[in-house]
DNA sequence: AATAGATATATAAAAAATTATATATAAAAC
DNA sequence: GTTTTATATATAATTTTTTATATATCTATT
């Protein structure tokens, strides 16, 4: 799936490793996070698909940059995935509720200061939504060709995003009284 | 992650792989899953490091069954994970955001259509969560041992999943919405 | 009568993802 | 002045997860 990711990027504009994790941290890592080490293997994978190719820019301060361009296959290939439909239903991975549904056997008392901590990086989260993410999107649909179009759907996922912690933070608030009520 | 799954359910009930991958199915499938094939191997690796044992039960009309049984050190590594806090914030990986990002290199038509089967799923999901998982529950809780103590925690991670759902198809309503005007 | 689904375990192979390691320098912060 | 952060790439090793394969029988459905 990084996969994809990377070729929607490189059809915007050539990058190299680097820029491309600089890129996914700022605008898809609430939905899609990567470390640089897989996306440097998931580069090379997809320039021996020749889906990609690469130049090597020599630099005199800095290492030399591998720039990364998307070939018409590559091209092809994004355009043939996104055009056949996902009939699957995202599954969620929370180690936050593995750590609750198990809470039977841990100490109330550090169940609710955990799950106050939660809250707290949420409602930091949920302000990042509101500032920083929205100036990411405004910034790249500004540069890049036809970024307006774009910016409607890179707007709803950065929705996505607000919702989805305005809804963790309600339930975490809901969650943390009935607990404290229990603890009485 | 997934070892301190298996021993929460083995410290309520000596299981089968079979038993522990239905239970995971039904009451912690919605977040976390994992396959049949990786809870046995996983087992196997609690066993060698004594956390789990295991005896087998013979049987004619089926294959035998491998009952574990949790150790004393396994009760213990479960709640020593339990006592140390959990810092880290749960990163989501959604397909269905990831698709949406690169739409603007997808037909708008097909967008709109993906997102309204999604909306149809995650209704589905929700009214699971209203009957069946709330009977899992309630059926679980009377059997297992201190299950009316377990069940405060295990209504909270099923009501999480019925606060995430509303929150999706509400999201989903307004962004299929949004996008039906820019069609027109 | 035939087929599908549930019961039951297990391994091999492949893919995906994380962690650790190595190297090097400029700029900014403290 | 020293430390941290940012820039930049790459590989090795490990862990996690998925997919595929193999085997066997009972029960329920069509």
């Amino acid at each position: 799936m990084l996969k994809y990711i990377l070729l929607g990027f490189l059809r915007l504009q050539p990058s190299t490793g680097y820029d491309l994790h600089t890129h996914m941290e700022a605008s898809t890592g609430h939905f899609w996070h990567a470390k640089l080490s897989q996306i440097y293997t998931t580069l090379k994978k997809l320039e021996a698909e020749n889906l990609i190719w690469s130049e090597v820019e020599e630099q005199d301060d800095r290492p030399d940059k591998r720039i990364y361009h998307i070939t018409e296959q590559g091209q092809t290939a994004l355009e043939n995935w996104l055009g056949q439909p996902n009939t699957d239903m995202d599954q969620l991975k929370s180690t936050m509720l593995l750590r609750l549904f198990l809470s039977g056997f841990a100490d109330l008392e550090s169940v609710i200061t955990e799950l106050k901590l939660q809250k707290a990086m949420h409602e930091k989260q949920l302000q990042l939504y509101r500032t920083k993410s929205q100036q990411v999107i405004d910034d790249a649909s500004q540069s890049a060709p036809d970024g307006d179009y774009h910016k409607i759907f890179w707007d709803a996922t950065r929705n996505f995003g607000e919702h989805y912690e305005i809804m963790v933070i309600a339930w975490l608030t809901e969650t943390i009284e009935m607990l404290t009520n229990v603890k009485e």
